[in-house]
Order: C-alpha cells, then structure tokens, then sequence
RNA sequence: GGAGGUGUCGCCUAGUCCGGUUUAUGGCGCCCGCCUGCUAAGCGGGUUGAGGGCAAACCCCUCUCGCGGGUUCAAAUCCCGCCACCUCCGCCA
C-alpha cells in the first residue's frame, strides 16, 4: 500500500500517479476523506477511553459511598467507549480499503501509457536468420524427445505438459546454472513454500485485480503461488531487519501456477503459455534509496543469464499502466523467439519500493529509526520460455539443437542435443 | 488425528492461582553521560512498536503481554475460539 504520509501530505503526487496509469483519481479524494473520519473517530475514543482510565484509577482507590458515586459515573461510560470503539475500527477499515486499492505511484521514469507503450531501452544481439526453414519449439521438442504436451494435456488439461528426457535435463541445466550464478552473487539460495495464506498473498498485491488468475484450495484458506515472490516477500513479514545486514538477497527455486484467466487463444500452442511452471526467482530487500540502483543490478544479473545462453534479446521500461498493483517501475527482458518473428517476455525485474513491504510490515531498524522497507523481484531463470527460445534459436537444419556452451557443463558436457530415433 | 504443556517490550525473566497506585519487574545486551593514562570495573540515565493531537519539537494521549471475541466500572490476570511451538501416542512419505 501507499505511504498514508504521501497520500496525507502531497494527494497531487497520488493523482498523477493514477492519471499515469490511466485510473481515476476519485480514489484519492475518497481516501483523504475517509482519513478525516478516521482521525476524528480516534480521536473520540482516546478521549472517552483515557476519561475512563482516569476514573477507573479513582474507583480501585475508593471505598463505601465514594466509590458507589464513582461506579455510577463509570457505568454508562463504558457504553460510550465501547461504541467510539465500534465506530473507530469501522471508520480505519473503510480508509484501509481505499488505500490498499490505490496502486504503487509510478516512478517519473516510467512511460506513461498502457500495454503498448513501452519504451524499448536495449538490444542485445541479433536475431537469427536461417538459411532453412526453422521448425517452432513444439516439432523440435517432438523430435528431440524433450517436450510432450499430448499426454500433458491428457492427464492435466491443456497448458499442461511433460519436459522429457532432455528436456527434463534442460530444466534441471537452467536451474543449476541460475543458482549458480546468483549464489556467486551472494544471494541466498532457499526452497519456500508455494502454498500459502491470504496474508502472503495479499501483501504482495495479488489479490486484487489479479486475483483471477490465483488457484485457491478448494476448503482450506490456502493459495498456490503463480511466483515465488510471494513467499520471499512473506518470509521477513512483521519483522524489523538491522539495516547493517542489508541489502538481503534471496534466490528460490519453486514451482508457480497461474490460471491465465483472459488469455484464452493467446499463445495455445505448445509451452510457452502454461499453467504451472518452475522458476528460479531472485529477490531483494533494501532500504527505499538504494532500491533504485538494486533494481539496475537485478537487471545486469538477468541479462548476465541471458547472455550466457546466447539469445538476442531487448530491455523494455514497461509503462504504468501495465505495471501491476505493487512496482512503480518494472523492465522486462524479451528474447526474440524465430518463429513467431517478434520478441517475447522472458524474464522481469521490479521495484516495489515500500509498497509490499508496507503491507506485510517489514521494517529496517536505521540509526535514525525504523523505516518501511523497499522489495524488488527479478526472474533468473523461468522454465518453459527459455526453453522455447533457445531451441529455436539454436536448432540445426537436421533438428539437432546447439547448446550453448556456458550451459554444457550443466548438461553433462553435451555441446548438442541429438533427435532421438523413430 | 488424540492427550498434555508453553506463548510477556532484542534475549532471558517476574507478575497470571486470588482482576485495580503495574506508567508491565529484574537481569543481559545495546546507546548516551560521569569517572578514568587507555581499557575494564563502577555510578547515573535511556532502550517494544504503532497511531492520534501539532507546521514541527518538547510534550500530552491511545493502543500493543501469540491472535480474535466475551465478562467487568476496570483484564497480562477470569471465560470462549483460533494459531504457533514443545512432549507423548497413533498414522504416514
């Protein structure tokens, strides 16, 4: 959630935030006036409740017709105090909702616009030309024993698939080498939970508009996580880290699922659209000013990973209205797939600042005080895109795939990924 | 799943039976000061967090004893529900 001091003291600042997004800013006037309410309900209560703490005191010291008198007095207060009570929790439930509603404001950076606004930061590579005709990731990954969607979709429903064979020893290649990467980094590497509470869930700003694409457990407040941010960013939830022991950077392996609600026809064919996926996921917490240059180093890892696996890929500074609820700045980095002729979403690494790191209440203890905590997410390494990337990208006119030599010692010194036969 | 136990301001801890001058005790650690060739010791003070009042500071006030309800004029303390951890039993990869 926003800084309620932010929203209190420059509401302009929220306005242009959300007129940047492309939302109403009516949001922000109802918020403003819900804080007045909610400041002169507490007010109230504090005042009936510290006249009754002052009479209580005077009624433990009294005796015999003193204190009879006092009780009478005593009596009809607590009523009132019970009620300024009732209508102080009412009146900071009604500004909660409104504030949690209102997403991160966007960083100045960041274009303004929509999905299609982005501004492309980079180019890395060139996208391969074939002297043959590329066969799209679904044949090559028939022909290579790697992929098997048939009998994916046979046992768990379409976007479901089997990585086989050497496709089962990719996905093990690309975790190890991620992990790698990021423990020589000094990130610490964790295996978390992706079943989770609604708290997790709900601090990380996924239950909101996004809530449609979350698998919920049939009878149990439980939800399975579609990126293993939200674990990462529950782990230190309603704990108060020294400032000396930050930035704290994790790396988990975990599996995610998502139930891709509004994407149907998008993406059908093959792995590159699914509803469960592994991930290696590298997460950061900082204090809010050195976010920024945390969040350019979350980058420089992800493309330190897209280079080793040769691809030609580009940066794009997502615009904010395509941000989601909890970043104030988001890049992504697209690798070019062949046979779509365009490039795609491979990896993403976001700022949060305070924004989850409020709601989950994670705080620094600094020499001058305690400080809300900024959270930033990057992908390292997500499964089934890159695999689709680099076998394009990499695929011999015999349907042979090269690998690229960094990931080789990571699958057991093969430099090519041979058709099996039949 | 069954039975029992525990949960107090960084850590340890008093208080809970029997509700009320408890602004929640004391120790350790930490911070500031005094003393001091230096350090240690000693002495004095401070040290949960959140929120409200204010332009802000001092200051004042409210909440915070695992969480949520209830009883009461008044709850760390009594009652109910939940959660976590520990021990034992059962089951299980």
């Amino acid at each position: 959630m926003i800084d309620p001091r932010l929203l209190r003291d420059d509401p302009d600042r929220v306005r242009k935030g959300q007129a940047k997004r492309g939302l109403s800013s009516s949001v922000v006037d109802q918020a403003l006036a819900a804080d007045g309410r909610r400041r002169a309900a507490i007010a109230e209560f504090e005042r009936l409740r510290s006249e009754q703490k002052q009479l209580g005191k005077q009624v433990a010291g009294a005796s015999g017709e003193d204190k009879q008198a006092l009780l009478e007095r005593t009596k009809p207060l607590a009523g009132e105090v019970r009620r300024a009570e009732a209508a102080q929790s009412e009146a900071e439930q009604a500004y909660r909702e409104l504030v949690l509603s209102i997403p991160n404001v966007a960083a100045d950076e960041a274009p303004e616009g929509g999905e299609d606004d982005f501004v492309v930061l980079e180019e890395v590579g060139t996208p391969r030309e074939f002297d043959f005709e590329p066969r799209d990731h679904v044949e090559l990954g028939r022909i290579l024993g790697a992929v098997d969607v048939e009998r994916g979709a046979k046992v768990s429903g379409s976007r479901f698939y089997y990585l086989t064979g050497v496709g089962a020893d990719l996905e093990l290649a690309l975790v190890n080498m991620a992990m790698d990467q990021a423990r020589s980094a000094g990130f610490t590497p964790m295996i978390p939970p992706a079943l989770v509470k609604p708290r997790a869930m709900e601090g990380t700003g996924f239950l909101g508009q996004a809530a449609d694409d979350v698998y919920r457990i049939e009878g149990q407040d439980l939800y399975l996580v579609g990126t293993s941010e939200v674990p990462l960013a529950a782990y230190h939830s309603d704990e108060i880290l020294d400032a000396d022991s930050l930035p704290l950077r994790y790396v988990a392996f975990s599996p995610c699922y998502r139930k891709e609600a509004g994407s149907h026809g998008k993406d059908t064919r093959g792995i590159f659209r699914v509803h469960w996926f592994d991930k290696v996921e590298m997460f950061s917490y900082t204090s809010i000013e050195e976010s920024y240059d945390e969040h350019q180093r979350l980058l420089a890892w992800e493309k330190e990973f897209l280079a080793k696996l040769e691809l030609a890929y580009r940066v794009v500074d997502v615009a904010a209205g395509d941000l989601g609820l909890s970043a104030e700045r988001k890049f992504d980095c697209e690798a070019w797939i062949p046979t779509q002729r365009r490039y795609r979403e491979l990896t993403s690494t976001s700022n949060c600042t305070d924004f989850q790191a409020r709601r989950l209440d994670i705080r620094g203890r600094f020499a001058n005080g305690t400080r809300t905590l900024a959270t930033l997410n990057g992908t390292l390494v997500s499964i089934t895109r890159p695999i689709v990337a680099i076998l394009e990208t990499h695929q011999q006119e015999d349907g042979s795939v090269r690998v690229p030599s960094a990931l080789q010692p990571y699958l057991q010194g093969r430099e090519v990924l041979e058709p099996i036969g039949g």
